[in-house]
DNA sequence: GCGGTATGTTTACGATGCTCACATGAGCGT
DNA sequence: ACGCTCATGTGAGCATCGTAAACATACCGC
């Protein structure tokens, strides 16, 4: 089984494939389409169809296995964050991954949710639940709610604004670096 | 001048016209095609090539307005920020602005920024160096480039994860009162 | 073995971005 | 007023895409 070919007609593990193939291509440069798919695993542009509604409907499977992914990123060798520092890493961590696979970032975060796909839903969830319990972990004090959205979207803001050019800098170090700094700085600041 | 039609041959104004078309086009639905633009403003489909290299360099021309007006939104009526609460309200501004122009909003951050488009680049230089100058009027004490970092990161993140589904409001109200949130909550933070 | 069903194939439609050769006519110098 | 030229618009055409419908195949349970 697996990505194995068969006999010709009846591919063997064709869902399998296609999201694999998908997945590469989004990692490797950018676009995909579903024919392009389809001839990567030899098969005809309409097979997919088999498997899958429509695009949204492979971009939702592949946006649940990116979720997974982070999710093992951000938790993998690390503890659940005690101070402000480890919040710092996480959201290193954060923007690491959406640098290393800006493509599959976007096709996780960049449409709405489709509420359609349960196991994408359920992935988002969790990455959701373990930025909230990172923030209120490491402090307590504050309206957990409001502090997670704010954690959150700054990690988020910053992948963003090196994805797309917005913010620049010469190595993934240094980005790394100016992940941290910001995270410092806005903790130092004081309102009044 | 203006949008007027004219002979029938040669428009008059066909720049304006499909800039204007698009612009439209983005804030009442999703999705614009050349071919579209061209149908709109009566005119053959290949005709926008005369005014635009291609379909990013449209694009560009509608990011550099769009940044333009998201400037206006930031500046119009309102002093430079002086205390959190003003930056509060900066970033209140910046997510309605996403979310009242999303689709805008997208093609003004979503893609490299292209530096072969003079204006484009010079609208964006303009929101970052006002962001900057906001946040470090109001927090001189702190590493300037980290600090505007994250000011804008914050800001930006929660524009895109409202925009995209993944935090949730009933209204716009009450999304603005979150942004405010967010951002009170971790300048109430503290490292430590 | 037999048949139903999951899986692939073929053909086709309408749409898009873009190129290239051609048509038009507005504005200029004379 | 005349004629040129060049910016602007046209037309036909190519490669690609997502998707639908009708048809073909062969795997699996009986």
């Amino acid at each position: 089984m697996s990505t194995s070919e068969k006999s010709g007609y009846h591919h063997g593990d064709l869902r399998a494939s296609l999201l694999t193939a998908a997945m590469r291509m989004l990692e490797e440069g950018e676009p995909f389409s579903l024919r392009a798919l389809a001839r990567e695993a030899g098969v005809s542009p309409t097979a997919p169809y088999r498997h899958f509604k429509d695009r949204d409907a492979l971009e939702s499977a592949l946006a649940a296995q990116g979720l997974r992914d982070l999710k093992v990123d951000l938790t993998e060798g690390r503890e659940l964050p005690a101070s402000a520092a480890d919040l710092g890493e996480l959201a290193v961590a954060y923007v690491e991954f959406a640098l290393r696979r800006p493509a599959l970032f976007r096709v996780m975060f960049g449409n709405a949710c489709d509420t359609g796909s349960a196991e994408r839903v359920e992935a988002a969830a969790e990455i959701h639940d373990l930025l909230a319990a990172a923030m209120t972990r490491v402090f307590p004090d504050v309206d957990a709610d409001a502090l997670a959205s704010a954690g959150w979207a700054l990690a988020h803001g910053m992948a963003y604004l090196y994805m797309d050019g917005k913010l620049q800098a010469d190595s993934t170090e240094e980005i790394g670096d100016r992940v941290r700094a910001a995270f410092a700085a806005i903790l130092a600041a004081r309102a009044d």
